[in-house]
DNA sequence: CTCACATCCTGGATGC
DNA sequence: TGCATCCAGGATGTGA
């Protein structure tokens, strides 16, 4: 499940093989995404070349020479892998070759990038919820996709009073206001229970509750805020998550999953010292929710 | 407007 | 062993 430090990961794997390489084929073998690939989808990429390569909330943000911004979102099970001509990786390792004994062209592969640097990037994502989509870079402040998402929760901008001002008045619980992109934009549901956890509160806790009257922050938006910005570096550093098949690029398992303190690990002992809790798991909003009810307040 | 819930999709896990 | 059913969840659309 692709949340910020996954996408982040993916995006430092892609930068050497992408930015600064033309796209020297566009291959679609299954443009049915979440939404259909535009009909020049491939043309308006090829001989174009990779200015930048940016991250905006869960979405890869490629600038390319011709003025326009390739905007690509993972979905729920969609990733990047690269691949070097010469059959090696990009860091000159082989992961288990793991992808080295892979065929040529795999299941779900639906689009496949060949770049001028020399490397094939495939998007591969066996339940096609991701989705890809070009725009002009100076039409990009008007885009649907982006214009309702909200602050960055790794830059400065984000603290404590933006989150209270955000949360002020909702009726609904932490966890669905943390979940919500147009709060905080780039957590999902593990990075919400776990960020929750940190900062010692309930899901269940009414997100108004971390904000006065007025929309000032408490000392329980400050926690909330150094809980989730502690756990998204975690992650980031760690590589993301490997759960189930998701991978890096270089097909290499993120770590960060041996860490979880409370995802999907229900009936464990809570990891708070000194608690002696058991980790439950609930359902809010139709998704599952991990946490300590002893010392998650 | 706010909030809860259904929907899209597939692979893997579980149940009988 | 096979086959049916459930479950995972990001973003959006609908309806109360």
């Amino acid at each position: 499940m692709p949340e910020l430090p996954e996408v982040e990961t993916m995006r430092r794997g892609l930068e050497p093989a992408m930015e600064g390489a033309r796209f020297t084929k566009v291959d679609v073998h299954r443009g049915d995404l979440r939404w259909p690939l535009a009909k020049d989808f491939a043309r308006r990429l090829e001989g174009r070349t990779v200015t930048g390569l940016g991250r905006r909330a869960k979405y890869l943000l490629a600038d390319l020479s011709s003025g326009d911004v390739l905007i690509m979102h993972l979905g729920m099970s969609g990733s990047f892998h690269v691949f070097q001509k010469n059959g090696d990786h990009a860091d000159g390792q082989s992961p288990g070759n793991y992808y080295h004994r892979r065929s040529q062209h795999l299941a779900h592969d639906h689009v496949v990038f060949h770049m001028s640097s020399g490397a094939t990037v495939t998007f591969n994502d066996p339940r096609r919820f991701g989705s890809m989509k070009i725009v002009a870079r100076d039409k990009l402040d008007e885009e649907p996709l982006l214009r309702r998402l909200g602050p960055e929760p790794l830059g400065n901008a984000f603290d404590a009073a933006m989150l209270a001002r955000a949360c002020k008045g909702k009726k609904t619980s932490l966890k669905a206001a943390l979940s919500d992109q147009r709060v905080v934009a780039g957590l999902g549901n593990i990075y919400v229970c776990e960020a929750l956890h940190r900062a010692r509160l309930s899901p269940k806790r009414l997100a108004a509750s971390i904000a006065d009257k007025t929309g000032a922050p408490n000392e329980r938006a400050e926690r909330l805020v150094a809980g989730i910005k502690a756990v998204l570096e975690d992650a980031i550093e760690a590589g993301g998550s490997s759960l189930r098949d998701h991978r890096r690029t270089d097909g290499e398992l993120g770590m960060f999953q041996h860490r979880f303190r409370v995802y999907d690990r229900e009936g464990a002992k809570c990891p708070t010292l000194g608690c002696r809790g058991t980790v439950r798991r609930i359902v809010q909003n139709g998704r599952s929710t991990f946490y300590c009810p002893l010392c998650q307040k």
